[in-house]
RNA sequence: GCCCCUAUCGUCUAGUGGCCCAGGACGUGGCCCUCUCAAGGCCAAAACCGGGGUUCGAGUCCCCGUAGGGGCACCA
């Protein structure tokens, strides 16, 4: 294939979320794979809505993600601007060459007219349409009024019969009649043209050779291709990409979505814990094949095996479970360094001060069992506090009395205190003697095992103990121990208690 | 109301007329491993929306239903 010009135009209005990710990183793939270029239009038209956070937000997120642009609004290129208010002139001079042509008209209805008007067609159950007033003006009159400084629209002027036939690359030909298709305004009053006309003055000029773009783009796509029809300029593939549905499949997933703790926006992903090679992974396989083989994918691999025939036309419920999946297959491929340092910002969050030394003693043991970064702090986080000092109803096992605990206790502080420090690193050296303990006790592993785990994590889920003793260390581990005994012998005068 | 799109296991998908009594992945269930939780291994259940055509032959092409989705702004 030879090299694209692909783009990702969006407006920065709400939270950048997994559509527009997806979106961007199709055409990511493809200029990279075709060796082709990427470009970051930022389509601003709308000043009501647009804000520079949203801006921000979703530059952050397509550089968290790894998808580089070539040309920019940031790194500049050919075809700068790259923002759309900033090409104001370029479209209203575009809008005037349609007027010349005969494919545009001014129109001066107020919005309270047209307001007017579709309440009486809503009324009346017909098409909701612009009725055509202005369409009927004379020319050389609009034209003099429009000099005259009286506040006026740009409008398209679609054909009143026959029909228009446009092609999709996953739905093949699109044919609609051209009555069906509306007068839409190119230009607003305030002189900013709308997505219909800048986006396709923009991707004409800047060389947009395939345009991804959602699937909610289907109602007016004709439009866009009569209004490239009437330049005379060549249309570019389009390539209209299925929406997200929410998870219950009930509704497109929506920026106003805020149902759920899963996150459908990609900053939020990343604030839950998810890492980026899982999010490109999981957003790529919606809507796409990429091939027989077993995920993960890395990025190269998705640049090498993306293919427009791969791409599926129908809409995707979006599946966090799946997620999840795809986070703990990248979690577990990390290096125990890498993991340090990616985790390291949670308990920073969670207001814990990890030591790096001992945030790389820890990753390997945490690694095979959390899902997210985030889960680090239940599974890890009491190596940085202080310790917790359990209840004795935490510390009671099944089946396990508090005089038998107490006994397991005295006898495993005996077991370990026997270990040397210098043998105390090493976790089959502990492991060792306290099976050997439970053995003589009597007992199940897991109830010894378990009643050492409350003893020096305070939780009931914890990395492997063994590992965690070696970790927390002799004396601490020794102390934690004395003092959960001292907890259970209280216990044990008070036949209360029970599991 | 009008216009448009889509339709394979619960979910994401493979399938581009015979290789399909439909393959993979997530999830689910069972077993194994096991100090908790995981991870891992093995096994299992689970789908071509319905009806008509076309064809020697249809999950694959066409039509009609049905269902789901999207759009109908001086938003994108």
């Amino acid at each position: 294939m030879k090299p694209v010009r692909v783009r990702m135009a969006p407006s920065p209005t709400g939270h950048f979320h997994i559509g527009g990710a997806r979106t961007a990183m199709y055409n990511f793939l493809l200029a990279r794979q075709t060796g082709g270029q990427f470009i970051l239009r930022i389509e601003d038209t709308d000043r009501k809505r647009n804000t520079p956070e949203a801006q921000a937000e979703l530059m952050e997120a397509l550089h968290w993600l790894g998808l580089q642009w070539d040309e920019g609004p940031d790194v500049g290129g050919p075809h700068a601007p790259y923002t759309q208010t900033a090409r104001k002139d370029i479209y209203l001079a575009h809008a005037q060459q349609l007027i010349a042509s005969g494919h545009a008209y001014r129109c001066f209805c107020a919005p309270e007219r047209l307001q007017r008007m579709r309440a009486e067609q809503l009324r009346s159950r017909a098409p909701l349409q612009y009725d055509g007033l202005c369409r009927r003006l004379d020319p050389a009159e609009a034209t003099a009024r429009a000099a005259a400084g009286e506040p006026h629209t740009i409008r398209f002027m679609t054909p009143d019969t026959g029909t228009t036939t446009v092609h999709d690359y996953l739905r093949g030909d699109i044919t609609v009649e051209n009555r069906n298709i509306d007068d839409y305004i190119l230009v607003k009053s305030d002189g900013f043209a709308l997505y219909h006309l800048a986006a396709m003055v923009d991707d004409h000029l800047m060389g947009i050779s395939h345009v991804f773009r959602s699937s909610e783009w289907l109602g007016t796509f004709p439009l866009h291709a009569l209004i490239i029809r009437a330049f005379g300029w060549q249309e570019p593939v389009w390539v209209h990409l299925s929406v997200f549905l929410k998870p219950t499949g009930k509704g497109k997933m929506s920026k106003r979505d805020v149902t759920s703790e899963q996150s459908i926006f990609v900053l939020g992903l990343r604030d839950l814990g998810y890492l980026p090679e899982a999010v490109n992974n999981w957003i790529a396989l919606m809507g796409a094949s990429f091939g027989p083989e077993e995920t993960p994918l890395t990025m190269d691999e998705l640049i090498e095996r993306f293919s427009l025939d791969h791409l599926t036309p129908a809409a995707a419920r979006v599946n966090f479970e799946k997620l999840d999946h795809f986070n703990g297959l990248y979690l577990r491929k990390l290096s125990p360094p890498d993991l340090a340092q990616r985790v390291r910002p949670f308990f920073e969050r969670a207001g814990l001060a990890p030591d790096e030394d001992l945030l790389r003693r820890i990753a390997p043991i945490i690694q095979e069992r959390i899902v997210t970064l985030d889960d680090a702090i239940d599974m890890a986080g009491f190596f940085f506090r202080p310790a917790s000092r359990p209840p004795a109803a935490e510390l009671l096992q099944k089946g396990m009395t508090a005089a038998q605990s107490v006994v397991a206790l005295e006898q495993a502080r005996a077991a370990l205190a026997a270990v040397s420090e210098a043998e105390f690193g090493d976790h089959a050296a502990l492991e060792a003697p306290l099976r050997a303990l439970v053995e003589r006790l009597g007992l199940k592993a897991g109830q010894v095992f378990g009643l050492l785990r409350v003893a020096v994590t305070g939780q009931r889920v914890s990395p492997p103990l063994f590992e965690t003793m070696v970790i927390v260390g002799r004396e601490q581990t020794l102390a934690r121990l004395h003092w959960a005994e001292g907890q259970l012998r209280a216990a044990a005068v008070q036949p209360a208690i029970d599991t």
